[in-house]
Order: structure tokens, then C-alpha cells, then sequence
DNA sequence: ATTACAAACCTATAATTATTCATTGTGAAA
DNA sequence: TTTCACAATGAATAATTATAGGTTTGTAAT
């Protein structure tokens, strides 16, 4: 599970110091990811990681300057192949995605910057959004149901 | 003469999409800059370069994301280490450096962030530091022969 | 000038990372 | 369901980068 992987990957990278990728593979494994050195040597270079000097004088992985835009393609794919279902009660809408892609998919929404959308929280294959105004909901889930076909 | 490569170092991975160290050492060599590859890994280093992904995918080395500051010290050991001498004239100083580096030393002079500094204008071995009054140059001056000392 | 010391550097190599090529999974179309 | 096409991955390895250890070079003190 690529995305999810690459999710737990950002949070491995905010909570330890990690020198290599060997090392986060060691690290993967625990979280129950199990994956080749070559594997993220890819989600690397798409996560768009770095690796910095740390405060210690080492090296770490960070997440990189992003100088140059256009990752945005990349949140509209996150967004297609994760999510499941949306549904909606009231200004309330409920999207579902694979296990784990919660995060990844809720940040591409984010990213992606949906008007009337106040804000959103994210489980492990859930997403809770909230809309200004339940007039507005419809159009919104419209929106989102035609970008995952 | 480490800072002056260093100088020429960031000048070139400004103008270049550089892939490799190797890459690097090649155009440092027409410069006139004869390396290793070694010496390279550890200027990159110290320079806090980054490996990001270019706008075509590739690899290319940039000037890294600084989140953590004390560079602080490296900007001041550059200052002591290629700084000759300092005079001055009116609200002008003139501060003379190894050559190649006065680049390096202004840059350094410049976030250090004096006070009454106006502006400077760098060459290859002279700086000229505008104060915004002549009265205020001469505190300046002492400043900065103390550092160097 | 000579010694002592440290910085800068190189050579050689260890360590790490990127990629090639093969394989497996996965979804869409027939 | 079978087939095709392609994405994702792993194994092996090529390519790249970091570092250990030793040498040279500059410098300051004697």
C-alpha cells in the first residue's frame, strides 16, 4: 500500500532522527511495512525527501523545500486511487479511503484547496469534512465523486 | 582556499543543475578549482547543500532548507578567516580579503546584520560596506577588527 | 630555523543510494 | 474469466557519497 506507506514514512521522518534509508526501512518493518531499501529510495524521490544536516552534526531525512510547485498532480492521484466512497449528512461529509490513506488523501484535499470547505479531520480510513453550509455540500461531493472516476 | 570554493561552489549550483559531486568537481575544475570528490561530500556538507528533485526529475543540488539556524558560527569563522584588513573613508568602509572570498565574507556580513549598515557591494577580494553615517562608522570598524582578532 | 600543532586535503574504501531488469499484483476491457 | 497493460515492488548491482587514515601545508611559538 504505496500511499499509506509513504504517510507513515512522513511521520517516521517528524518523530525520529533518520539517517538512512535503511534505517527507515527498520523502522517500516515495526510499523508492520514490509519494503526494500529500493522502495524508498522511490518514495523518497517522491515525497520529495531530503537529507539535511541535523542539529547533531549527522545527516537525517527531512521533508525537502519544495521550491518548484506543481506537486499538485500528485495530490489529484493520491486523492483518485485512496479514496472509497463520500457520503454526507448535513453540512457533514464522510469520505472513506483505504486503510491507513486517511492522512495522505485529507492533506491532497487540503492541498487542493475546495471552496466552502471549513475544514477536516482525519481518522485512519476516514475523513470528516466540514462544509460552510450544508447548500453547499451537494455541489462539493459532486466534485469529488467526479475526480475519483 | 576552502571558502572561495565554497563561494564558487554555491555560484555554480545556481547556474547548473548539477547531478553529482562528481559533476561538480568537473565544473569546479574548469574554474580552476582542482578537487577531489571527497573534499566535495564535505563542503556540501558544511554548505548544508541538498539533494531535490529538478523540474525534469532528476536530482540536482540546491542551497538546503535552513531550518535549524546556527550557521551563525559559520558565518563568523568565515569572517575571521578571510578577512585581511579594514579601513575607512567617511561613511565608507573597505574591508580587503583573501581574493575569491570576499563574496563569502559579505554574505556573512551582511546576516550578521550590523547595525547602520546601509549596503555593501562585494568583488573578488574587497568589500565595500556603506554606513548610514560616517559617525557611526568607526564603531563599525572596531567591530570588526575585534572579530577578526 | 625548528618544532609542534592543526587545518585542509587526498587516496582508498566503506557505506549508502539509485537504477536496471525481472516478477508479481491489479484493474480495465473484451 | 481471460487477457492485456501497467503500476508496484524486490533482487542484484551500478552509481554515488561519506569517511577513515595518512600526508601535506600553513602557522604560531620557541
Amino acid at each position: 500500500m504505496r500511499y499509506s506507506r509513504q504517510n507513515k514514512i512522513l511521520d517516521i521522518i517528524n518523530t525520529h532522527e533518520v539517517e538512512t534509508q535503511e534505517r527507515l526501512v527498520a523502522l517500516l518493518r515495526k510499523s508492520g511495512y514490509k519494503v526494500t531499501q529500493a522502495t524508498i529510495s522511490r518514495d523518497i524521490k517522491e515525497l520529495q525527501l531530503v537529507k539535511t544536516l541535523s542539529s547533531s552534526g549527522k545527516y537525517k531525512y527531512t521533508v525537502g523545500a519544495s521550491v518548484d510547485q506543481p506537486i499538485s498532480d500528485r495530490y489529484i492521484k493520491i486523492f483518485k486511487e485512496t479514496i472509497q466512497t463520500v457520503a454526507y449528512s448535513g453540512n457533514i461529509i464522510v469520505v472513506k479511503t483505504l486503510s491507513g490513506c486517511a492522512n495522505a488523501a485529507a492533506e491532497a484535499i487540503d492541498t487542493l484547496n475546495f471552496p466552502n470547505v471549513v475544514g477536516s479531520i482525519a481518522g485512519d480510513n476516514t475523513i470528516f469534512i466540514v462544509a460552510n453550509d450544508p447548500s453547499n455540500v451537494s455541489s462539493l461531493v459532486n466534485r469529488f465523486t467526479e475526480m475519483i472516476k
